[in-house]
DNA sequence: ATACCTCGTGGGATCGCTCCCACGACTTGC
DNA sequence: GCAAGTCGTGGGAGCGATCCCACGAGGTAT
């Protein structure tokens, strides 16, 4: 039952390895009794093809290997990536590829990966990050491995085909969304600086209050982590400030956990004290009081993209420059405002809560 | 560069296959220079063993797989996982062996399940499940699978070896713990009916209540679904009673961000209103206001402990029965009303807030 | 009736590694 | 000084699949 081969079922069967094989890979010029008995006997024992005899000479592993940040604590806690995972794991599915995620790529030294990865585990890989210092891209073409990542550095046209969304344009877009009610300081919380986004964020910021003709205040900019915690921390430092903020634009809807819990904190409330625009739109959140604005990220539509792509690189031996941009949304709801004011100012404007609104 | 073998590497140092074999495996009996010229050239070329070829002979894969609950939104939602992964990621990566997580198992059918299984991609897994409907156990055992079960079903013992808290006897200590303070109308939320745990902990609260004296209550038991959106529909109807209670107990931590949510809603607080205590001591709620009293569970030791278990399974052979149960801790903030009330009564007993108690 | 396909089937070669054994050179013990 | 190790090395066999080719049976066209 346990250490079955292919000659055992030929044999059984009465057929030879060649026929049970055809079986298996649901090949042709088989005779349908022939094809009937065999798969029987494979069903009746249990029997599947070992894998590593297989690779060795199809040189597929069907398998597609997913990467994601290092920090573990983003990698779960933060369900953006559980999101892109879904897609991934859809065309995967679909188009017969079971995909695997690394765990702890942090407790593994370089030249371990490395061998991981020339080990020819996986058919190829789906990197997310947008992590600068990350070496994972650069091992990934050294080791020869196909790859398409999620997210990118503007800065290093290394990779050969990613997806990714504007963030510089959906952060213009939440901020601009926060001067048009009216506000004026308004306090921008960022994500860890070795992340990519979180610099494209921030110019998105600058963009939007450059063309209002707002002033950019230094002591306004948090440096976050993407964590409640850092949330906290810098709320508390902004509304400490001679003129606190009215508004907040904060890099990642986690932050904002901390955020709202800073303003209570002081007796004060969202939206009237503090408007609140997030970037994420995790499930999660609209637990949050009162319900998040926020800018939507296509998270699975990400996962689904780069499958594909990847698929296709391997099944098509596609291997032009790729990069996909997709589009984001501002979701309106209770944090900024918005419809507060469109009530108290019966403005022409419709009702657009939990509407969505393209960006970028 | 991309499809060097191993004779390839022995012809360009000179060397037969058996020698690069013996340095790539640290093997004895090659002579120092030998080895230094094999592993000179292995280096400079990138090379490594193609792992399908290897595993073909050696019968070990060096891998190990993790597979957490179907439900994607616990999944990564959850931080409880990440923290088990983490504790199984130390292990194997001291111990080397790469721990891979199977994405997506709800979007594969049963039998590609079992022919992965089946095809011995991994040595060894590790499940992390207390679904009672989870048919992994039972899938593992078919296709002869070693693995270790993080989590049990106490009317089940078809699992070898697995690693546990003790449920009931934690959901005892906190519900004693809102006794203690005074509480007599004490409303629970549950998680899903399908996961063992849920019943565990409903067991553990009825056990603290009848050993009280306190009446059991239908209509204060909450049907939840670990998500905060349950705990938010639950604690309104709690809320909408006529004798509203004035504790809760909820059998997760993430729940507890949409009872906290209904609470503030109706212009209440937490604890004055409704004291509560959680379950799983996630980082983030630590950004609940205010902060949460709860159960913690070991997550890290959880995950090494079950990795322990079987890498010693595959490495000894070792097939004894094993069943770990590791303590829980109640760890008092402010949520449960302890240390106000302490400082209230200026009660004798000393300041624990944030210190730990076990449970058990 | 002969030649030529197509279909169904079996067997050998092969993938890239590890393991086992053979064998020569050198060391050790009596 | 010779038998009996030990050490370093190479080559053959084999892991369990797939793939290619050979071959016989049967059908069709000439």
């Amino acid at each position: 039952m346990s250490q079955l081969t292919i000659e055992d079922i030929a044999r059984i069967a009465g057929v030879s390895r060649s026929t049970v094989s055809r079986v298996l890979n649901g090949q042709p010029n088989v005779r349908p009794s022939v094809r009937d008995r065999v798969q029987e006997v494979i069903n009746s024992y249990g029997y599947a093809p070992q894998a590593a005899a297989r690779q060795l000479v199809m040189r597929k592993t069907r398998l597609i290997g997913l990467i994601l940040p290092d920090n573990a604590h983003h990698l779960f806690g933060n369900p953006i990536f559980a999101e892109i995972a879904r897609g991934v794991s859809q065309v995967c599915a679909q188009r017969g590829y079971t995909p695997m995620l690394f765990i702890g790529r942090q407790d593994m030294n370089e030249a371990t990966f490395f061998s991981l990865l020339r080990g020819r585990h996986f058919d190829g890989v789906i990197l997310i990050s947008s992590d600068r210092q990350d070496r994972s891209a650069a091992m990934l073409r050294e080791a020869g491995m196909p790859y398409v990542r999620v997210g990118h550095d503007p800065e290093d046209d290394g990779d050969l085909q990613y997806v990714d969304v504007d963030n510089v344009a959906a952060a213009r877009v939440a901020v601009e969304h926060l001067i048009a009610l009216g506000h004026r300081r308004i306090a921008m919380l960022k994500g860890l600086a070795k992340d990519v986004c979180t610099h494209a964020r921030l110019e998105g910021y600058r963009q939007a209050l450059a063309a209002a003709g707002l002033p950019f205040d230094e002591a306004l900019v948090g440096d976050g982590d993407w964590t409640p915690a850092s949330g906290y921390a810098w709320t508390r430092r902004f509304l400490d400030l001679p003129e606190p903020p009215t508004a907040l634009f904060s890099s990642n809807d986690m932050m904002v956990a901390g955020v709202v819990r800073a303003v209570q904190e002081r007796g004060l409330t969202v939206p009237d004290d503090l408007a609140i625009v997030g970037f994420d739109d995790l499930l999660q959140t609209t637990m949050i009081f009162p319900e998040l604005t926020t800018i939507r990220q296509p998270c699975v539509e990400m996962g689904t993209c780069a499958a594909e792509l990847l698929l296709d690189q391997l099944e098509h031996n596609r291997r032009e420059r790729v990069q996909i941009i997709l589009p984001t949304a501002l979701i309106i709801r209770q944090s900024c405002g918005y419809c507060r004011q469109a009530v108290q100012a019966s403005a022409s404007a419709p009702a657009v809560s939990g509407e969505e609104q393209r960006a970028g």
